[in-house]
DNA sequence: TTGACATATTCCCATATAGGAATATACAAT
DNA sequence: ATTGTATATTCCTATATGGGAATATGTCAA
């Protein structure tokens, strides 16, 4: 069995690193491909692959503008990985919180010995 | 040339809708292999290799108890993903304000012909 | 020690891809 | 109509994989 394709959803789309840059700089307006091939230092029919994977997975629209193909990027579709992504956004800010109490009580010279640091899982 | 491997990095990673559900399962709390496959009606060996992964990247951590391994979330490995979707997020707030906005002004009346609704581009 | 339990790993397979090279297709200028 | 520009697409290749099936490896209990 196959990977799934890199046009299934966003997350395989956004596993490639060439494509990410891409999008990187869509944030700065939009572009041809040409004008993204030679920003990234790639060849034109490897930036239009890229592009193509982007489009079918809506991270990009793209505009006919007389010769030129105007990609624009749709950062709304980014969404569901920064919601993905979130869930575990509070467990950071426990593991912070717990630590910064850790560090204060240091300061303070509050620590005794039934205090310990953070506990540590065993890496094997 | 093949795609990037599976364990070149966090994106590459979490692109396997199977191994992002074990990700979600482990904000619950540790488990055993088994437990995570019985959890997601997965094969032990599937459930294993998908942790090999996730381990690889250092997203899990792993320790034995006894028969089992038991491995734990490692949460923070996913800020990179965060971080970089993040840069993103200011685009969603733009593109919310102007709409809200947009809403208002229907409400209130203010609308004029001068106004527009948020430019969408020509989709291809 | 042996058998049971837990799990990692190997072998196999069909599949998809990123880049290279080449080519096809579409639009613009002369 | 011809030539130039822009870009999508095709062909090719070596590579990696997710799941299935089987097996190897490690720990524990009787």
């Amino acid at each position: 069995m196959a990977r799934l394709s890199t046009t299934t959803d966003v997350f395989n789309a956004i596993a490639e690193p060439q494509r990410r840059a891409i999008l990187e700089l869509l944030t700065e307006g939009e572009l041809s491909v040409n004008e993204i091939a030679a920003s990234l230092d790639l060849n034109q029919p490897q930036a239009s692959k890229h592009l193509r994977v982007l489009h079918e997975v809506e991270l990009v629209e793209v505009r006919q503008e007389g010769r030129q193909r105007i990609y624009q990027l749709q950062s709304e579709s980014l969404k569901p990985i920064h919601d993905w992504v979130g869930q575990f956004e509070a467990l950071w800010n426990t593991r912070f919180d717990q630590l910064d109490a850790y560090l204060q009580s240091l300061q303070t010279g509050e620590t005794t010995h039934e205090q310990r640091k953070p506990a540590d899982g065993t890496s094997i």
